[in-house]
DNA sequence: CAGAGCACCTGTGGGC
DNA sequence: TGCCCACAGGTGCTCT
């Protein structure tokens, strides 16, 4: 489910509700959410510390403690969001909630189970399986067009692997392959020079875009009080097999590559 | 190094 | 109507 600019928009929704508190409790109703972590162990590291700072890398939402670090993943149907002192839970599928001073509850919803929830003493380990950060000012053209030589791979799947860039997914790669008019399934190194410069381009504007109108809700991207991203209306490829393309008026097609939905095309981004 | 397949889970929508 | 399958915005593992 959420991409960058949705980890960003939940980022920014808590982070001033959160900074400052103390962690004064934490409980995971399924308790493989801490995996590989048994969840009292974790809440033996994260209860008694106060949130420093909350922010956002790659696709992980950090809450840097007085010391150390919780990291939390979305995954595909993770929610996170504050209930006041005394509000019921609000329904199944909280999967973990952390107690925090002031009474209040952060609570982790997650449909298919599949978000995490850890404690680390030093990023390190994080940072080393994460890429570049794409609105970074380092992430310039050059950069890429550094990243993409000699490399063999599709580039579809190359973008989305987190190892690469940090942060891009299913939605913003598709959409950034077609603003820049390259095939999912091109080579990387053979891309030249002027659609990679594109490519660079259409990522940083799609992203900034996106956070501006705090993402893209498609079935349950959800932030803060139940409120959904407004950058669905923008999307051009996504979602839009057999409709007509908005430049070229050719049917979009949907085919699968590297096991994902992919979604262009077949002539603004010919083979 | 690159790619396929599958595992992890639950829910929904389309086709028959 | 009901059932079954495919698919879903992610990631990590094994195997070739």
């Amino acid at each position: 489910m959420p991409e960058l600019p949705e980890v960003e928009t939940v980022v920014r929704n808590l982070r001033p509700v959160l900074v400052g508190r103390e962690i004064t409790g934490f409980e995971a109703a399924w308790p493989k959410v801490t995996a590989p972590t048994a969840p009292a162990t974790f809440a033996r590291q994260v209860v008694g510390r106060a949130i420093k700072d909350v922010r956002r890398r790659g696709k992980y939402i950090l809450l840097d403690l007085d010391r150390g670090h919780v990291h939390l993943h979305l995954r595909m149907t993770g929610h996170l969001f504050v209930i006041r002192p005394g509000e019921a839970m609000p329904d199944q599928q909280i999967r973990a909630w952390f107690g925090l001073s002031g009474g209040i509850r952060l609570l982790f919803r997650d449909q298919r189970k599949f978000g995490r929830i850890g404690y680390l003493a030093d990023l390190a380990p994080l940072e080393a399986r994460l890429g570049p950060e794409p609105l970074a000012a380092k992430f310039t053209a050059a950069l890429l067009a550094g990243m993409l030589a000699q490399r063999r791979r599709q580039i579809k799947p190359l973008l989305m692997d987190q190892s690469f860039i940090a942060g891009l997914g299913n939605i913003y790669v598709d959409e950034a392959l077609f603003a820049a008019g390259i095939h999912p399934q091109a080579e990387a190194e053979t891309i030249p020079a002027g659609k990679v410069k594109a490519l660079h381009r259409a990522i940083r504007r799609l992203l900034r875009r996106a956070i501006e109108h705090q993402g893209t809700t498609f079935s349950n991207f959800r932030f803060g009080r139940n409120e959904s991203g407004r950058f669905r209306d923008q999307l051009k490829v996504f979602g839009r097999e057999d409709q007509p393309c908005f430049v070229c008026g050719t049917a979009l097609a949907k085919t699968r590559v590297a096991q994902r939905g992919t979604h262009w095309c077949p002539r603004c981004q010919a083979p």
